[in-house]
DNA sequence: AGCACGCCGACT
DNA sequence: GTCGGCGTGCTC
């Protein structure tokens, strides 16, 4: 019997089978409504003329077919399956997560016109008379070359509703919806290309109907968003869609400014904070092919394109690419497998390409294009470490770093101390007894956060009164042990008065647009020291910021964890790269107690490419991906003796090993989190159909386990981490 | 994942 | 005598 086969947002790995509505046709990537247990969810039809996989009496009918026409198109279902597959997720969840939410409720298509404002006769009259002030005249002006779209407008005049709303009652301005979105404002010529950018954009321009992955691997200020910019005109010129992913900290409303103003066309933004009913209006018109670009984070790897021309990964080392929860998939990995079944280029853009592929390059699988001038830039970044040991340290600043902040400051310019440590200090110690404030939760210590008077945990943010004196001895003589930034903004402040010093980590960026703020203040160039964490590291352009200060890399140099060494050069190379984009030359201090070490070496003799090929060398001896492939089991429960129990038994459910490698069951790295007991079981092999024929059948009898009822447990394909 | 059904403790 | 604890079984 033919029936529907339906893929449901249930973490189960099969589908399920449907006999046809009573209305309406139900094809192949439209949304059906059916009965599912007791309740009704939606789903997508993933083929319409399945032979039924269950008897016939079991079988329901659907209710309703959603759309008049298919959501998800032939490439999109066959990619959605591949992942679910590959990422060993549930086909009905790699669905989910290509819709966006507002399209997984049982309701008809939101219209996907655009909503536009246009002048009025009598508004034509009032601009040109100038009988209006204020908002309404800039409303006015803005609106005399022609209609705008409602979130163009946004961008120009932030304030620009209230004055819609006076304008709107006086008839002087109208509001329509459109399908097409007008051009903001027509293109904007950019600056000439460089030998080099144009060299990158000729290359790849060459094999620009075809799939061909290219890594485009350009320092920190060597101009890659003027490729990407060329190229996408190229999509354009040709009448085709481009899709530009960025990493979630970099989808800034300046960089939508820039695209919008450069391409003279309308960028369709999605982004996981935009609210649901625009993100699925946005997502309908990628789909109907109005949208031309289409800027978003890792989800947006998911958005159809009917006329797709080109893929772009910004900063693909990114590791939000990845999601961790749920379907974990890897969106820069996706975004090359759609961009071969598309038939177009895909180019990932990034200073510190991730080991993988600069694997694949030398593979021979990705071909690279390198940008290594620095078009605005005089002269290059000096990188010098300084050795903390034979330092006398004040609240963990060198004499050295300290001077050279006060120098900075001298000239007038701007200076980035960087730790990626928030609060005060990570340890309250006891000095009498050695007594130290750990998480019951996580029996890690507590970090101390004094303007919150509180201790937080970083790992469950568990918070705590800090005690008055030690509870284990009474003593009063509790010590802050190490720097956070909070400690080193005190620091600063004390150490240099009368000047700025800005804190920007996640407690002083809270509030929704307080980053931005900051960071326009900065931009009047008055000289200033930030003190901040990881969330400086991505590409914000301060032009007076001419030093940066490297506090406390160290224990990146010495983790379990074989990528914390990519991790460190990256992040490193990545603040480094705020310092000296303009004309005045940059410098980079790097503290440490740990000069010689050998990756700090590298890092300062031959920069990331050189530390990057160091470390690829090492993962090949010693077998390490992008040289092997890997599987994660998790698991976790209240219970260390389940956790045991479980790993245990999915060890045994392995069988011969054969050409499989694995380790453990071992404890997780953080053997306890959150009240929870966590453990790990990892499987290694040398090509990927080793460790994906094997994998189907493991899972299947992971979730037969009795003991798997007492575990949260999931698997994490190819873990970009080991936690 | 939800949501049922299904048997054993402290309460109006 | 009940309300409800979460073990286990199913969803086309």
């Amino acid at each position: 019997m033919l029936t529907l086969r339906v893929a449901l947002p249930v973490p189960l790995p099969t589908l399920f089978d449907y006999l046809p509505p009573a209305v309406g046709e139900a094809r192949a990537g439209s949304r059906v409504r059916v009965p599912f247990g007791k309740g009704e969810m939606v789903g997508v039809v993933v083929d319409p003329a399945a032979e039924a996989a269950v008897g016939s009496k079991r079988l329901k009918q659907a209710i309703e077919v959603l759309d008049p026409y298919p959501l998800l198109d032939a490439e999109l279902l066959a990619t959605l399956a591949w992942a679910a597959d590959y990422w060993a997720g549930a086909p009905g969840e790699a669905v989910a997560n290509a819709l966006p939410r507002a399209l997984r409720e049982p309701r008809a298509l939101p219209p996907t016109g655009i909503e536009v404002w246009a002048l009025t006769q009598q508004g034509r009259a009032a601009l040109a008379a100038g009988s209006r002030k204020g908002g309404s005249a800039a409303l006015l002006a803005a609106l005399q070359d022609g209609p705008r779209a409602a979130d163009d407008l946004g961008v120009a005049l932030p304030d620009w509703r209230a004055a819609a709303r006076r304008l709107l009652e006086a008839g002087l301005v109208e509001k329509r919806e459109v399908e097409d979105a007008p051009p903001p404002g027509g293109a904007a010529p950019g600056p000439a290309l460089s030998d080099e950018q144009t060299a990158a954009v000729a290359a790849i321009g060459e094999v620009f109907d075809g799939f061909q992955p290219w890594l485009l691997d350009g320092v920190t200020g060597s101009g890659k968003t003027e490729v990407y910019l060329a190229l996408i005109e190229r999509a354009l010129a040709e009448g085709r869609q481009t899709l530009l992913l960025v990493p979630e900290i970099g989808l800034a409303p300046q960089t939508v400014r820039r695209l919008r103003d450069r391409l003279g066309v309308a960028v369709e933004v999605l982004h996981s904070n935009l609210a649901e009913g625009e993100r699925a209006r946005a997502w309908l018109r990628a789909r109907n092919g109005s949208a031309r670009v289409v800027l978003g984070t890792r989800s947006a790897v998911f958005t159809p394109l009917p006329h797709a021309g080109l893929i772009i990964v910004d900063e693909e080392h990114d590791p939000s690419y990845k999601q961790q929860e749920g379907f974990r998939y890897h969106a820069r990995d996706l975004a090359v497998v759609r961009a071969r079944s598309l038939g177009v280029p895909v180019v990932l853009g990034s200073a510190t390409p991730s080991l993988e592929t600069l694997g694949n390059v030398e593979a021979g699988r990705y071909r690279r294009v390198v940008l290594k001038a620095r078009p605005g830039a005089s002269q290059p970044t000096r990188v010098q470490i300084v050795d903390m040991r034979a330092q006398r340290l004040d609240h963990g600043l060198s004499p050295t770093l300290v001077h050279a902040v006060a120098a900075c400051i001298e000239r007038g310019e701007q200076a980035l101390v960087f730790r990626n440590r928030r609060g005060y200090a990570p340890v309250l110690l006891c000095h009498d007894c050695g007594w130290h404030a750990d998480c019951p939760r996580c029996e890690r210590p507590m970090t101390l956060h004094a303007g919150r008077r509180r201790l937080v945990c970083h790992h469950c943010d568990n918070t705590m009164h800090v005690p008055a004196a030690c509870p284990a001895c009474g003593s009063a003589n509790l010590s802050p042990q190490g720097q956070g930034t909070e400690r080193l903004e005190e620091a600063l402040t004390e150490r240099f008065p009368g000047v700025a010093v800005v804190r920007i980590d996640r407690e002083t960026t809270r509030r929704r647009d307080a980053f931005g703020e900051i960071l326009d203040g900065l931009r009047e160039d008055k000289p200033a020291i930030l003190v901040g964490t990881q969330m400086l590291a991505k590409g914000h352009d301060l032009p007076n910021l001419t030093l940066v200060a490297i506090v406390g890399v160290d224990e990146g140099l010495h983790s379990v964890d074989f990528r914390a060494g990519e991790r460190l050069a990256q992040l490193v190379v990545q603040v480094a790269g705020r310092a000296g984009r303009s004309a005045k030359p940059g410098s980079v201090l790097l503290q440490t107690h740990h000069p010689d070490h050998p990756m700090l070496h590298a890092l300062l003799r031959g920069g990331y490419p050189a530390v990057a090929a160091g470390l690829l060398e090492e993962r090949r001896l010693l077998e390490l991906p992008p040289y092997a492939h890997q599987v994660l089991l998790r698991a976790d429960a209240l219970g260390r003796a389940e956790v045991d129990a479980f790993l245990a038994e999915a060890h045994v459910a392995i069988g011969a090993p054969g050409p499989l490698r694995i380790a453990g069951p071992m404890p997780a790295p953080m053997p306890l989190r959150a009240g929870r007991h966590r453990g790990q079981l990892l499987v290694e092999a040398g090509t990927r159909a080793q460790l994906h024929g094997f994998l189907r059948t493991w899972q299947q009898a992971l979730a037969s386990l009795p003991s798997a009822r007492k575990v949260r447990w999931s698997l994490d394909v190819d873990p970009i981490d080991l936690y």
